[in-house]
DNA sequence: GTCAATTACGTTCTCCGTAAGGATG
DNA sequence: CATCCTTACGGAGAACGTAATTGAC
């Protein structure tokens, strides 16, 4: 019932209804005249009646190649259309990639990488999510990204994830602040002093959490969202704060101190998670080999 | 360049996507498994890239594959129907065919022939057209026409034409007139006897023409377009007429005598006549077989 | 007599099926 | 250890190219 058809005898019933010569078309289609004499008679084949009136003299479409003609035409064009569209893809000169990904890695990491990325493959289409880490695989699952950048947390399980790298703690102080002379910090260095703290649904706060778990620090009673707020309360002398490294350039603009952590344990692992078992898009994979490119370094 | 693509490789591609299992999408396919591997293998091949991200337990789409899906479902679908569409009219459940043919024979002969093949084919349309010898080769010129039906006439070199029956000439006249005691006429008989004659444009009066060269017969005055009018004439007792057998019914209509010319060589050969160099479609192949079909038996 | 499509025929190559291998849960 | 995709390999059939044949002008 399902005759095989390969695109090879459509480009040979083209070929010879345009030059109505079977040695040149022969020739078009790279083979011998009488193979592709072959051709020509498993396609008559196949549509069960002559395509071409001939004889050794002339060839023309019979009246069922004429129709056949139109739609020869059109399978070729799709076919074509077809393993174009996939080379396309494959190129990444088209294709789509969402990232979603912590507001710390999104805002600093991240544009100079979809920067590159951009310059390598301007035909894919780049979205960027900033978001806290539960948002971020809410997004993910619900296919509305296919990376995300974030930091450990619950239900990891769910999904696939590789550790990119780690970003060490700091504590950032005024500049005249008594810890700031240090060297490196250790959690206990922090007795007694105020702390200024993110939100707790971040994950920055969540680190940080452990970090102070043994420690006695004055909570500060300031409790913000954003990294900037810090920052400016901090450099108010309104306390001190812990926070990774990826995030010091919003306390280096206020020239404030940053301090690492001397236990080189307490840090944020940094993961890039995907959904389970399933493959990244081509364009996926190529912006995850550009951010591992450019965050490995960093980490070593 | 031009990858070789056959349908069977997008009947795997399908199969094994909506199975998601090789095993038993080879089985839909009717190959082993290992042919199956293979058909997929060179399908991705083709395209650039995996189409499935499999192991020993899952198969899935990758996101190319999901791509790639979309469009191979509408290229099975494309070939398909270009092929039933090409069996519909290799079966005459489609198609069409056009015939133009003389007064006479489209009057008489064809409406049975026509309601014979709409009953083989009902799926085909028929078209007829009745007119003169000359407007029906226009019609076949134009492409209007697929078959024409006529007697021999000037310039037949640019046509293909077959004989297929020859119309003997009868005299008609009333059934009290002198010539109708007679069982055979010769042309001769006429001489002396009123004429109706058809229009000179008519294929008819060229024939009777000749037959009554020689003759020194009567011109009636009258020249009329329709062999209706003639018949009224002849009836009327105005004059007899020389016609062609397959236009008796006109006249028998009326209870006019119809003698057969003596001499057999006086007929109106009746011609299939079609473009040179160029085939019939299938269904009007099948018309001019059944015509053949019915044509015949009258002559012989 | 020439040009061109078809047929004949031997070779090559692709495709297929059986059987073994290897990975995964 | 059972499942199932892949690799290996040998054989069958298709496709191809060269050469001979037929056919039309």
């Amino acid at each position: 019932m399902a005759t095989n058809i390969s695109t090879k005898l459509l480009y040979a019933f083209v070929a010879l209804k345009e030059t109505r010569h079977f040695t040149r078309a022969a020739e078009r289609c790279h083979t011998s005249q009488p193979a592709f004499s072959a051709m020509i008679r498993k396609l008559e084949e196949a549509a069960g009646t002559r395509l071409f009136e001939r004889d050794t003299r002339n060839v023309t479409l019979t009246p069922e190649g004429k129709l056949f003609s139109e739609v020869a035409r059109s399978l070729i064009a799709d076919t074509e259309a077809a393993f174009d569209d996939m080379a396309d893809y494959v190129a990444r000169r088209r294709g789509r990639v969402s990232i979603a990904a912590l507001p710390s890695l999104a805002a600093r990491a991240l544009p100079a990488i979809i920067a590159e990325y951009r310059r390598l493959y301007p035909g894919v289409a780049v979205s960027l999510h900033d978001a806290l880490s539960d948002q971020c695989l809410a997004l993910l699952r619900q296919r509305k990204a296919d990376l995300v950048l974030t930091a450990p947390g619950a239900n990891f399980n769910e999904f696939d994830s590789r550790v990119l790298g780690s970003d060490p703690f700091y504590l950032v102080c005024r500049r005249d602040h008594p810890l700031a002379k240090k060297r490196r910090i250790r959690p206990g260095d922090l007795a007694g002093h105020e702390i200024v703290h993110l939100a707790k649904s971040s994950s920055v706060r969540q680190y940080a959490d452990i970090l102070l778990r043994d420690v006695a620090a004055v909570h500060s009673g300031f409790e913000v969202e954003h990294l900037a707020t810090v920052a400016g309360l901090v450099e108010q002398g309104l306390g001190v704060s812990l926070v990774p490294q990826l995030t010091l350039f919003q306390f280096r603009l206020l020239d404030l101190a940053a301090i690492p952590l001397a236990s080189q344990e307490q840090t944020r692992p940094i993961l890039v998670v995907t959904r389970k078992d399933e493959t990244l898009s081509i364009a996926a994979q190529g912006m995850l080999e550009l951010i591992e490119k450019h965050v490995k370094p960093v980490e070593e």
